[in-house]
DNA sequence: AAGTGGTCTAGACCACCAC
DNA sequence: TGGTGGTCTAGACCACTTG
């Protein structure tokens, strides 16, 4: 039976008519945290329009941060917003467990190579100086949320590349290394995810996203690890305290 | 003359081959700042498809914030993002002058209010205390990139309301209040404008955004203002120090 | 008045995923 | 194998901006 919008007043866009339709039958709980909205072809029949206008309502949706798609298999309700604050030495894994969600790191590479004339100015290092570039994926109940590029000095830290990343970097530095990241400079913007990060989340390209940025050093001022995080943009809520 | 895209292989979907001529061009700087983009039909008929496809190209961009649109002008190129840091005292003008760019502060509204309850949650004031609302809408360039609701503690600034709110809040309460902003809780996260927020700048609804929120208090701890923000997403970079 | 983006229709074929 | 979203065509009319 179609919902009653193709007959409603025509005062803003069908799609905006629909999209608020779903809006709310979100906000009433008819369907909730991952759970699967009907397709797109239902949809359409439903409210009487073609599947480019039941897209274009999707698609507000999902800049809204209200439901997101996973690869060919359908949308989704987005759950609530992971709150996260970089200015913090912060385990993913503790703060998610906190928050009620089931968190899962995976290291896509470690690599031993030089820095590049980007990295160079983002950190203070020198062009072709050695660093140890580590990939990893991390996710929220099973849904990839964010993929991170981390440089570290190695000079700083002999045999650094010999350790286990799925656990908590900042743990490990401070039990082998004995290291304090006490100097921190963070640098974040709205941005859309494009390969190979937007492949590496299994989103398409052009799916909104956050680029977090940050670079770190000890109490001595000589840098550490320079952290490049690709977040969907749906997936955290970033919080910092100015005391 | 038709680009050299339509028949060049498909190893990418036809949009994707579009938007990456489209960025060439940009970086190459055939298109510079604030310079507008053939039109959508133009586009279409020069890399051979259709104006769906050619969108599909340009909200790649546009995501990715490279260009934006402006009412039915047009598509123009983004400027660099302002970088903005919000955790300091902070005179928009003075950062944006510093940055080369032209500043223009809008005073939409002044009006004493009470809290609500989503407004009482976020300051520690009870619900139906009172509080002075000012929005206001900033321009860079000309182009408006922000409108902002700031809640203020009427209890704790009397006579708030009389004051010229086109110049900085910061310098306002220090000058003529004595007031220092030294507790700060701020809250950051990408999502869509939409109305109001989205007709204030004059773009669409779900237009890619960036909601910063800003709870400030005095030496003692009491709190003194609200700031609620909505930034275009292409038009800053957030920057922060902890040292 | 002409041109622009905004919205919308009614289809089509493809790649991938789950069954 | 059937259903899903992903891509794409070839048009249409409308609202608004600009000359």
């Amino acid at each position: 039976m179609p919902e009653n919008i193709a007959t409603s007043e025509a005062g803003s866009p069908l799609y905006l008519r629909v999209r608020d339709q779903l809006a709310e039958q979100i906000e009433r709980g008819e369907v909730t945290a991952n759970i699967k909205l009907p397709s797109e072809r239902v949809l359409a029949e439903r409210f009487e329009t073609t599947r480019v206008t039941a897209r274009l309502a999707l698609a507000q949706l999902e800049a809204e941060g209200r439901i997101y798609r996973s690869n060919r298999r359908g949308w989704f309700v987005s759950p609530p917003r992971l709150i996260y604050n970089p200015t913090e030495d912060y385990s993913f894994s503790d703060n998610a467990v906190t928050q009620g969600r089931l968190p899962r790191t995976e290291t896509l590479e470690v690599r031993c190579t030089v820095a590049s004339a980007w990295l160079a100015g983002k950190t203070g290092l020198e062009t072709g100086d050695p660093v140890v570039l580590v990939r990893r994926r991390r996710y929220l109940d099973e849904r990839p949320v964010l993929v991170e590029n981390i440089y570290l000095n190695s000079r700083h830290l002999p045999g650094i590349k010999g350790f286990d990343f799925n656990r908590s970097l900042w743990k490990l530095l401070r039990d082998q290394y004995s290291v304090d990241l006490v100097q921190k400079k963070i640098e974040m913007f709205p941005t859309a995810l494009v390969d190979p990060q937007a492949s590496a989340l299994s989103v398409n390209a052009g799916t909104a996203g956050l680029c977090v940025n940050r670079c770190s050093r000890d109490a001595a001022g000589v840098f550490v690890e320079f952290d490049e995080e690709f977040w969907l943009h749906d997936t955290l809520s970033i919080q910092v305290n100015v005391a």
